[in-house]
RNA sequence: CGGGGUGUGGCUCAGAUGGUAGAGCGCCACGUUCGGGACGUGGAGGCCGAAGGUUCAAAUCCUUUCACUCCGACCA
């Protein structure tokens, strides 16, 4: 991180975090604004990192059992309506279809906020008896809100998400299995996005409309900002109700099933942007890396430079790595510059005096240490060097996250951390959505984040009204 | 939805008191270069976000509108 500014283009962090942010998503090229208000055009380059995080994903999913369905767009109003809490939570941000074909529908059909009620229609109908549980479904798929303010990836009107969707016999087995997908999320963010988060439940009022309880994964932005990651729902059986789906249980008693929903998005790409990146642009946990390792000839008009690159990218692909040798005619300080701009972990710099001597310089994006490698073993020599990039990663974002995580125990120590120290703020909390509303507005912002899994009793009284804590409660501002 | 900012070649911007568009970078061609954003020569590219209005004349003044952006409220 002490490295020197070399890209100029792009506004340093400590000066506009928020310019930084989209000078990286546009000369990294990631994304770019569309004619559609709102509405993103995901390049090349940010697609293959959605795609190789679907992989992961997917395969983590499939692990467990869940099956891969496509539901449709768009959701007569009727069904959206069907459950209450639901449809007060979406109203605001659906986007309407009222014509086809040039004639006026007699119902609208609302562009998909979230497929609960498309599922539930459909579990209806395919759920009669316990044999038929669990149904443990995902969809890959575009959603729509109607933001009245977008940002590309955090927060768009258009976005990319995986829902899963599930329906179990009991409510234990729902529970275990919400908790469990968090789980799968938290596992995966620190795996293969290399960010450690917070995890926990959510209050009441921040749960999702029409939930029991909401789950939630809470990263923790470089500067001190979090951003809801991913989150996981036990819906009961209110949903269920509310459809009408019932099976026959063993015992021939006629029951309700329980219900769970998870979904992370494409804004976990603006996580891995806001959490790792530096003023010299983005870093790429190795896992997502469209492209791991970029190699980079020098003096490439000599005899035999681009033929060596080539067997040692060929060397390399073989391995599995995902692997460039950028032959254009840029000066290679120029693709030095641009590599660590896209975020690609490792680099390698092969020149006739490299060849000569049967080895490479090796640079880490991470740490920006240079190393002379041999070409024998290269292959897991890089990958060594993939592995300290993401661990080193884990490390910097462990360390932001404990060096950004303050302690309350009164109100004017909150205040104080609100105002002057941007992070998490741990608190003991009463229980009551009123003291919520009291930070929220004392402090331009701050909100709970979630219960913790991990508690700690910092105080016997709430940080706010001084009655006794029921909990201790994450507090931050968010994205 | 409230408050602020910005719209001029691909990008960053310059265009006082209105007179019909410039620069740097980038791009294309050729040549020389190549170990931290190389250089030379030549070339292409914009009726100034959009619509009205004032004027002999508008990038410039007025009105409206749209988009983007930042800060709030709301949300993944």
């Amino acid at each position: 991180m002490a490295e020197k500014k070399l890209v100029e283009s792009i506004t340093s962090m400590d000066v506009d975090f928020a310019q930084w942010y989209t000078d990286v998503v546009r000369k990294a090229e990631l994304a770019d604004y569309s004619g559609v208000k709102g509405c993103m055009i995901i390049r090349p380059y940010g697609y293959a990192i959605w795609e190789n995080i679907q992989k992961d994903l997917d395969a983590r999913f499939k692990a467990l059992g869940h099956e891969n369905v496509y539901m449709p767009l768009f959701i007569p109003e009727s069904l959206l309506q069907k459950e209450k809490d639901h449809v007060e939570g979406f109203a605001p941000e659906c986007a309407w279809v009222t014509f086809g074909g040039g004639n006026q529908l007699s119902e609208r059909l609302a562009v998909r906020p979230t497929s609960e009620t498309l599922f539930c229609e459909h579990f209806r109908s395919i759920i009669h008896s316990y044999r038929d549980l669990p149904k443990l479904y995902n969809q890959w798929v575009n959603v729509v809100r109607w933001e009245k303010t977008t940002r590309p990836f955090l927060r768009t009107s258009e976005f990319l998400w995986q829902e899963g969707h599930t329906m179990h016999a009991t409510e234990e087995e729902a529970r275990e299995e919400v908790l469990r997908m968090l789980k799968v999320y938290e596992d995966f963010y620190l795996e293969t996005l290399a960010i450690p988060a917070v995890t926990g439940r959510k209050t009441e009022k921040e749960k999702f409309a029409g939930a029991v309880e909401t789950y939630t994964i809470e990263p923790m932005m470089h500067n001190g900002v979090a951003l809801q990651g991913g989150t996981s729902h036990y819906f009961g059986d209110g949903f269920a109700r509310a459809f009408d789906i019932t099976f026959t249980d063993k015992d021939n008693t006629i029951r309700y099933p329980h219900q769970t929903s998870w979904g992370v998005s494409t804004r976990m790409i603006g996580a891995i942007i806001m959490t790792h990146g530096d003023d010299n642009g983005l870093i790429l946990p190795p896992k997502v890396a469209p492209v791991q390792v970029a190699i980079i000839p020098v003096q490439m008009h000599k005899e035999g430079v681009l033929e060596k690159a080539r067997e040692v990218a060929d060397a390399l692909r073989a391995a599995g790595l995902r692997v460039k040798v950028d032959e254009s005619d840029n000066s290679p300080g120029w693709k030095f510059a641009e590599y660590e701009m896209k975020g690609v972990p490792v680099r390698l710099e092969l020149g006739p005096r490299d060849i000569q001597n049967g080895s490479c310089v090796l640079v880490s994006r991470a740490t920006g240490e240079k190393t002379v490698v041999s070409l024998d073993g290269l292959a897991a020599s890089v990958q060594e060097a993939l592995d300290g990039v993401h661990n080193a990663l884990v490390e910097r974002v462990r360390k932001n996250l404990a060096a950004k995580t303050f302690t309350a125990t009164t109100f004017d120590e909150f205040l104080d951390h609100a105002a002057n120290h941007p992070g998490f703020i741990k608190a003991m909390w009463c229980g009551d959505a009123a003291c919520e509303e009291k930070v929220k507005d004392a402090t331009g912002g701050v909100k709970s984040r979630c219960i913790p899994f991990e508690e700690e009793q910092l105080s016997p009284v709430c940080v706010c009204c001084g009655r006794p804590a029921k909990h201790m409660l994450v507090w931050g501002r968010q994205y």
